[in-house]
DNA sequence: ATGACGGTGTGGCACCGA
């Protein structure tokens, strides 16, 4: 099995895009953040044509996610239960393969501007309530990835320059605890399984030729859970498609499993 | 590095992302 996740920036931009690396890149699921468009202007059909079915939660002009998957998913959720939330975060389903059920969530989470900000607020009153949420889920679906936009660098090997970003927006000790804590219910930071080059990154200001210069974060993950950790047998950042005329600002994030 | 770039909306720019 293998999992996938990429912040689009704008699905309408990058569906091309997309469809293109679905098709060199077989994976059996990608969790899709930011693609800006409500359900009616989802593009159901060109997807369908490719073959891919899709559970969508979005909303004009801002946040939106998706999860794709080569067979149909069931037990779909959107949003976090009992967490009024105007903003569309969250879309979660069940995969169903032969060997077994796996849960899947796919998470865009916010921003957070700055610290001290409402949105800032909002943010970790999103992230508690995520993490009660995901506790309850692992109750109910022991074998579970969480994956997405998590909008916050776990640690400072995981930022191109920490002296620069420190207590700055993704880095703060806040969100790093937060994040934490979420981790501490019984998820891995699939990446963080395997020896990685130095200096990975999967977003990168579009300003400044961050990218020519790798100066990014590393703020896309794939958490799974304990009893998912032993398949999980590799985890990789594909930078190619950042490199692309017109490109995300994220790049995708890969995990494979033997499963 | 108070900037930068890119997407969206209905704009002549502002807002937001990260």
């Amino acid at each position: 099995m293998k999992l996938a996740t990429w912040n689009v920036n704008s699905l309408s931009v990058r569906l091309p895009q997309l469809l293109d690396w679905l098709a060199a890149n077989p994976v059996d699921a990608i969790a899709v953040q930011e693609t800006k468009l409500p359900d009616d202007k989802f593009p159901c059909g060109e997807l369908e044509a490719a073959g891919w079915h899709a559970a969508y939660h979005g909303q004009r002009t801002y946040n939106g996610v998706a999860l794709l998957t080569q067979q149909p998913i069931a037990e779909v959720f959107k949003n976090i239960p009992g967490f009024d939330d105007e903003q569309a975060r969250i879309v979660a389903g069940t995969l169903t393969g032969a060997a077994g059920k796996v849960r899947l969530i796919n998470a865009y989470f916010p921003n957070g501007q700055a610290p001290g900000t409402d949105k800032f607020a909002y943010k970790m009153r999103w992230m508690e309530a995520l993490r009660d949420w995901v506790r309850a889920e692992l109750s109910s679906h022991p074998r579970l990835v969480l994956m997405g936009d998590f909008n916050v660098a776990p640690e400072d090997r995981d930022v191109y320059d920490p002296v620069l970003w420190e207590g700055q927006i993704h880095c703060t000790d806040e969100e790093r605890t937060h994040l934490r804590a979420l981790i501490e219910l019984g998820l891995v930071d699939a990446f963080r399984l395997f020896d990685q080059p130095p200096r990975s990154w999967t977003w990168w200001d579009y300003r400044n030729l961050a990218f020519r210069r790798n100066q990014g974060l590393r703020i896309d993950h794939i958490l799974v859970s304990s009893a998912l950790k032993g398949a999980v047998t590799a985890c990789t950042i594909d930078k190619a498609p950042r490199k692309a005329e017109r490109p995300s600002d994220h790049a995708p994030v890969i995990a494979e499993f033997a499963l």
